[in-house]
DNA sequence: TATGCAGTTGCATAGAGTCTCAATTATAAT
DNA sequence: ATTATAATTGAGACTCTATGCAACTGCATA
């Protein structure tokens, strides 16, 4: 908890303050594998200390978004998982069809990345990328 | 309305009932310039025959989606926009710094898709994609 | 220690979108 | 024309996310 380099001390480093509230949500960010999505990570606060709010998770995710401490994907669920970026960046194949969800590296992207940025001057921000489709056993 | 081609056609020739409520709905998308919102369609929609129910605004676009009719793009303005394929193809380059949205041709992309299609097998369905970031204006 | 103030939280509420279910409408079959 | 069947709709509950506001927290200065 509150090692160097994680989410929580680049928070303090800011000058945001690190309530016990904030530190639950991170852990809960940091500890998970997968992809978390707020709900998951509520639950996880609420089962240590039921007195936090679902507002001041959607709050925490927001700040750390836009800080670019945690990255946000939509995988077509109608809710939205985030991943801390520390962890690495990479993309998903989403098949609509049967739901498989593909890894993909993060390399894929890079060429669009700098046609955007050589044409248009536009940093793209991609980061952690859902791309929806077909794929391989779902095509006829 | 009903022209060959158009979306109603389409939807008659699937075995789909055009419905007054599916006329109303599709020529609200039809008519827009622009992207077009579940909302202001609902709002077109309601002008002419209140009793008409947003559930039926949502499931027709669910449907014409799933059909490839219309594409669904999530400018980052909390609710997403449609767009009658017919009108053709485009991304958005979207500014998060100033708002700004910069059209993009489809073929940029369409390396990627190729690139998807032969290593992994995957038709990305890539129609009408937001990219986020930085615009040239919003550098430092 | 007291006071001011910005940061943060909980609560209530609102908006966008989805889902269930019963009622209605259209099509097909008799 | 009547009945059966399937598609479609409206109403309303519900989920996920965002936001306004008042209360609370903790640092900084007096």
């Amino acid at each position: 908890m509150n090692k160097p380099g994680g989410i929580s001390s680049k928070l303090s480093e800011l000058g945001y303050r690190l309530t016990p509230q904030r530190i639950m949500i991170l852990s809960a960010i940091d500890n998970s594998d997968d992809h978390i999505s707020a709900e998951e990570i509520y639950a996880q606060v609420v089962a240590k200390y039921a007195n936090v709010n679902i507002s001041t998770v959607y709050r925490t995710l927001e700040l750390l978004k836009r800080l670019g401490l945690v990255t946000e994907t939509d995988m077509g669920e109608g809710r939205v998982r985030y991943h801390p970026v520390g962890k690495g960046h990479h993309h998903h194949l989403v098949c609509q069809e049967c739901g498989a969800i593909i890894d993909l590296d993060e390399s894929v992207l890079s060429s669009v990345k700098d046609v955007l940025l050589r044409e248009y001057g536009f940093i793209a921000d991609l980061k952690h990328l859902a791309i929806f489709g077909r794929c391989v056993n779902c095509r006829k």
